[in-house]
DNA sequence: ATAAACTATGACGTAACGTTAGTGTCAAGA
DNA sequence: TCTTGACACTAACGTTACGTCATAGTTTAT
């Protein structure tokens, strides 16, 4: 059945500026429209409404929201699962303020003492803020890239602090080269070869670095904030760059091998 | 006790830029500045601080904590106590949210069926949106403003339909007549005549409209975004010009009684 | 004296809509 | 068929509460 934009905001309790919002952002688009141009949204679209709430509620962009849902390998029912371990810490935080106000109350009225740190641990999101993000990374690794993590904890567990330090070195000298050819294209020669060997490294010192790997991961550079800012510190621009060229280099390695 | 502004920020757990943010919004200024500028902050205002943490918890806007904060007969066990009900409140919701996760990991299993309403009534905030108006408009009532409002139910439930008209009649003439005066100064005679009429209507028709309480509601005008919207429909500004009228009206009159 | 850490102000950017403007579409009633 | 009110669209600026960055002064420890 199809819902037009009002009832679907009364359903659903939001406003018809965020149904908008959401379809233009790409989080929620209506799975058809009228001839007229009207949004139509199925019981589908409603369901999946649902699922930007729950994810709203616990404090998610829209972005890594929109990452989230709009995967393929989504899985509602584990989805639904952390949420509800997320929700009850958050249940948990609210009982904790609830007793820094009986706290605060007694000290104003001078019963007793209150420390400084008594007054504020008790709206600390850390915890929180951990669960989300430990949900959000274990979400981008649905992929090679949980095998990825698993294979580069065992094989980097072994590394020397000299080794290690070669290893990042050569890394830091693979993303310089690239860096000094960014007024090129990201399909020039010099950038494929230093991507191919960046690609080679990874697979060397980390991890098994397929080309559907190193593409997420190319595309985690600019969508995870992380990576982005520590690689764009090298030079600004250079994680949006290393992704195109990423991309490009993928692309060809497919189409040689077709 | 003084406290530099790190300090202050690792003690409440947010940012130094928050800091900045709360003195210059007025919200949490510190009580003294070295001699070279840096902010001091007191006892007290660590205090401070954490009652704007359970305002900000709690949902409330900057600039409605600011107001209440900042009044000189807030009463911090009795806003404490609020929030206490809010949070509770909060727990409630967020107990039913957890439960809508319950069943709707059934309804995806097939175990159950699920309506629309059931989906997204958990998400709903309108008892603790209700719950902050109410908390926030008492506070802006505190004065003579409580009482005024007991007056006003109190005269005004005898009104009959024709006397309601004629009251709201004339009330909407007085505020056309201001309106028609805009672009003079706000201390214009015309204006302030005006002004002074409809005291005097208030007084008539409503409540006992003291000076003091009359610069509290011209300051609601332009505070209290239902009256700026209700007035400024009449003319753009008008709230606004209202105010500045008001504040020199009982400016005036006080002067005169001196 | 020096360098690192800390502090200040200024200002642009961000996320997620809210609000407003202007215009097209739909459905019911005259 | 015409009219009117309700509904829908897109575009675009505004809002709130900071985050981020730049630049420059101050403090602290070596």
């Amino acid at each position: 059945m199809n819902y037009k934009i009002k009832e679907t905001a009364d359903i659903a309790g939001i406003s018809i500026r965020t149904l908008h919002h959401y379809d233009q952002f790409g989080l929620v688009k209506p799975e058809s429209s009228s001839p007229s141009g009207y949004r139509l949204y199925s019981d589908r679209d409603i369901e999946k409404l649902q699922q930007v709430l729950f994810f709203k509620e616990l404090g998610f962009s829209l972005k890594e929201t929109k990452e989230i849902i709009n995967d393929k390998s989504f899985d509602k029912n584990k989805a639904l699962k952390n949420h509800k371990e997320l929700l009850l810490k958050k249940k948990k935080r609210l009982d904790e303020i609830i007793y820094s106000i009986d706290k605060t109350i007694e000290y104003i009225e001078g019963d007793k003492e209150m420390g400084k740190i008594e007054m504020f641990k008790a709206f600390n999101m850390d915890e929180i803020k951990k669960h989300q993000e430990k949900y959000f990374k274990e979400t981008k690794q649905k992929y090679g890239e949980s095998n990825a993590y698993a294979e580069c904890e065992k094989k980097t567990a072994q590394y020397s602090e000299y080794k290690w330090k070669e290893v990042m070195e050569k890394a830091s000298g693979i993303f310089q080269r690239i860096a000094e050819c960014m007024e090129k294209s990201p399909a020039d020669e010099e950038v494929q070869i230093a991507v191919g060997q960046w690609k080679q490294h990874i697979t060397e010192s980390f991890y098994n670095c397929t080309l559907e790997t190193f593409r997420s991961l190319g595309d985690l550079y600019v969508t995870d904030r992380r990576f982005t800012k520590n690689i764009d510190k090298i030079k600004p621009g250079l994680a949006c760059f290393l992704k195109d060229a990423i991309h490009i280099y993928c692309s060809n390695q497919i189409y040689s091998k077709i």
